[in-house]
DNA sequence: ATCTCGAACCAATTCGCGAATGGTATCTGT
DNA sequence: ACAGATACCATTCGCGAATTGGTTCGAGAT
């Protein structure tokens, strides 16, 4: 009875979220546009901050908004932080996945490399494959075989593909290389990628995208296959 | 002759140079510390900013130290910084750029998601599919968007390739989307992405890797057309 | 008793402005 | 022609004030 005839009270946070949602079906704000702080936003609406912060809360339980302090409340899911926190992921991540990665990227980086490599971009990969073929000692031919690829990446042009090539190399440098028993620890030089390289580089300058593409997932199958025989030599 | 008696203008350039070496020698500098300004360094060494400032010319480009308006002179090598800083990249990435991105992982990932989904995953997609149906306003419609593009990369239960998905979505979050002209800000509901959502959805709870990689190809492709039609409606 | 409102306060963040800094142009004198 | 001095520019930094979400407390209403 008395319920009906004081709507100030009775249903005041149902109320405050409703001119909320309606507030926010007005002014049509893009993803990740900031709304009106909340002192001003409970004076437009009329509402209390108490009561508006509760129907913040709702939405942002909702994952419709998120807040910062100091910042502001803004439209769509919180910004995700520890994404590229590469210590997280390198050690979440097993040799086996990052294999996984490289197979999935690198081909087609590859192939765009193929079509969008410069003259420049081609003098620095024979310099790299000719660093590979004079190394004498393991690292030296480490350094510039991830020199090699990161040309190859950086050859497609794309600022984009570029930065997540980096965050795997990210991850590739500090992922556990957990092994079941002593692996020797000076490796003894990759003959079996010169070919490979060699089949990748002349795909390119010939600007075969592909079968850039193709030679790349052939280089880096073999490479996971030699690396899972070391790693799980029963698998 | 006379070049012989005047020591003051024959090789100031070089005294300049030498005096610098001969002060960096003096004060043992960490790595990646910061000398004096260059004014307060020309009054040091009682070297004019021209020649002292040829002379650190010189140490920059052998590689010495590196420089920064506004910040300062280095001892050191200049620290990269293209690698992930989203802001960076995003600032430096165009939307064309950023299609041909997802174009080259998402296909792959949408192939992983097939072979690895579990029931809770596929649960997970079909709730997605279903709110963005449902959405009455773009908006909402977006946010369940990207959760389901989300939903397929989580689906492929690989830590690395997850973190670089979500790299790739936050530079989509920021990247300019400068448009030729108005572009309707109040964007209509993308009625296009249900039948292919469809495809990618039934293909992945029918195990079809093959499918599935070629339906989420199919898709982002049909985006990025619309997507360089309303862009570059010339080209 | 319970809830709401207003006010005050807290901590994190942003903003604005002046100073500092490397880069560049210009004029002067030799 | 070239060094020196000066002024000016664009970027960056530092610091204090203002802003903003989060929290607490007490008065007042129901």
């Amino acid at each position: 009875m008395t319920i009906e005839i004081e709507p100030e009270t009775r249903t005041r946070n149902h109320d405050a979220a409703a001119r909320l949602r309606a507030y926010l079906a007005d002014s049509n704000l893009e993803l990740n546009s900031r709304l009106p702080p909340e002192r001003t936003l409970s004076r437009q609406l009329g509402v209390s901050r108490s009561l508006l912060r509760r129907a913040l809360a709702e939405l942002e339980a909702a994952g419709q908004i998120w807040r910062h302090v100091g910042r502001g409340t803004f439209i769509g899911s919180r910004p995700l932080e520890s994404a590229s926190d590469i210590d997280y992921v390198s050690s979440h991540t097993t040799p086996r996945e990052l294999m996984e990665a490289r197979l999935l990227i690198e081909p087609g980086l590859t192939r765009l490399a193929a079509s969008h490599a410069t003259n420049a971009d081609i003098r620095e990969l024979e310099h790299c494959i000719r660093k590979t073929k004079s190394a004498t000692d393991w690292r030296i031919y480490e350094i510039w075989d991830i020199n090699l690829h990161r040309t190859i990446a950086a050859a497609a042009h794309n600022t984009c593909l570029m930065a997540l090539f980096d965050t795997l190399n990210a991850v590739k440098r500090s992922v556990v290389w957990t092994r079941p028993r002593e692996v020797p620890l000076a490796r003894k030089l990759d003959h079996h990628s010169f070919p490979e390289h060699d089949a990748i580089f002349s795909a390119i300058i010939e600007r075969d995208p592909a079968r850039a593409e193709a030679a790349m997932r052939r280089h880096l199958g073999s490479v996971r296959d030699r690396l899972m025989k070391v790693m799980e030599p029963g698998a």
